[in-house]
DNA sequence: GTCTATAAATGGATAGAC
DNA sequence: GTCTATCCATTTATAGAC
């Protein structure tokens, strides 16, 4: 990428104004798998530095305190969500297949973002007192209950999906069999020696989840 | 309770072997708050030792050290497991009904025990360690899966429910729907404005869980 | 902007009296 | 078994040179 931008550069080019975001680039992913493996509290910022080609005092110069880098990870991971929102742009012409499809993303993504998952856990041992009332977040996540809603609409129009189901409830349904197996692996792992993130298992779940979900809707019932 | 044990017992009686069982369970019902509210890491001792009537060197007495001390609470929380397993002992007459209710036991459990919910969250923040290979956690919700084999055998036979579905994938889904409810309330409450503890939004899961279960155990269906 | 070295504070753990 | 007082290892955070 060219030099873009107003900021100084100085001659030798050693302080090129990317060197900065390269370098907050490198602590956010470093601050991310540690603070994902030992929690908030549990992080040490000296692992952290020891995770990057700099040092810590770097990272207080970038981000004034371990609490405002925890901040900052949380928002980077959140962001990652368009990923997932980009995916919900199918058509609407079969709205169980577009269903189906939403599952599976979300499926998916839930299961190659176990990190996410990890950081979302965290921020609710701790009461989610870093992101509430920041809009920032509560934006991501309602992209894709307006897309529910839309595809529910389209199946109730033909009499494919039944009526009155929330999307919000409906949701929170998907969530919870995307996020559980993620986030509860280690126990799941301790307590029945199943391995959920094993291949066949994930791939067995992500039937079962999408099923559930069709089968919840379908309007060929009582 | 009289004195039923040979422990030692002063005459005056304030040295009773009772008071040592009263002030565990005191530590330990303390220690379960804090360690929820803040995790393994974030969880002070002296904020435990607040909630108590004694004090910092008394739970270094009875419990060696703050892993132990916390080792100790999830084991006291596990146990609860069982007035879960004494509520599945219904009758088979009606596989639908003995269905309902286990996920509907299930889903109470949950939402009665959020501080159980968010120290299973803790725990798999730190690689589940703590539970590994210690049988006395893995015993617990293998009564579960062995209930709903159970059942599931019973519905196949008559034909109310479909061939095929593995018990241990069919307590994965309830115990998604159950499960993330409470551990992710806050970042639910934060992100939508939805609190999944309120009474209407409780029951309406609750009838979700049920319906979406019952659903997919189905045979009347493609 | 990034380093070496160090300060400041926190918090787990214990000594020793009773 | 429980207390008061305190130790000391760990860890967050910064001072100051380059």
């Amino acid at each position: 990428m060219p030099n873009d931008s107003a900021l100084p550069m100085k001659p030798d080019g050693r302080s090129r104004p990317h060197d900065i975001e390269r370098t907050r680039a490198e602590i956010l992913r470093a601050a991310l798998t540690v603070f994902a493996e030992k929690g908030l509290t549990g992080a040490r910022v000296d692992d952290i530095a020891a995770l990057t080609h700099t040092t810590k005092p770097t990272i207080y110069y970038h981000f004034r305190n371990k609490e405002e880098l925890y901040v900052a990870v949380l928002e980077n991971a959140y962001g990652g969500i368009r990923d997932l929102e980009r995916a919900l742009e199918m058509d609407l012409a079969d709205p169980v297949d577009a269903m189906r499809r939403l599952v599976e993303a979300s499926f998916d993504y839930h299961a190659a973002n176990p990190a996410w998952v990890r950081l979302v856990s965290i921020e609710n041992t701790h009461g989610a007192r870093h992101i509430a009332g920041k809009p920032e977040f509560a934006r991501r996540n309602a992209a894709i209950v307006e897309r529910l809603r839309t595809i529910l609409d389209a199946g109730e129009r033909p009499g494919v999906f039944r009526t009155g189901v929330d999307p919000m409830q409906l949701h929170w349904m998907i969530s919870s069999l995307c996020f559980y197996r993620v986030s509860n692996r280690a126990t799941w792992q301790a307590n029945f020696g199943l391995d959920m993130a094993a291949p066949e298992t994930a791939a067995a779940q992500r039937r079962i989840a999408v099923e559930a979900v069709l089968r919840f809707l379908d309007a060929d019932r009582s």
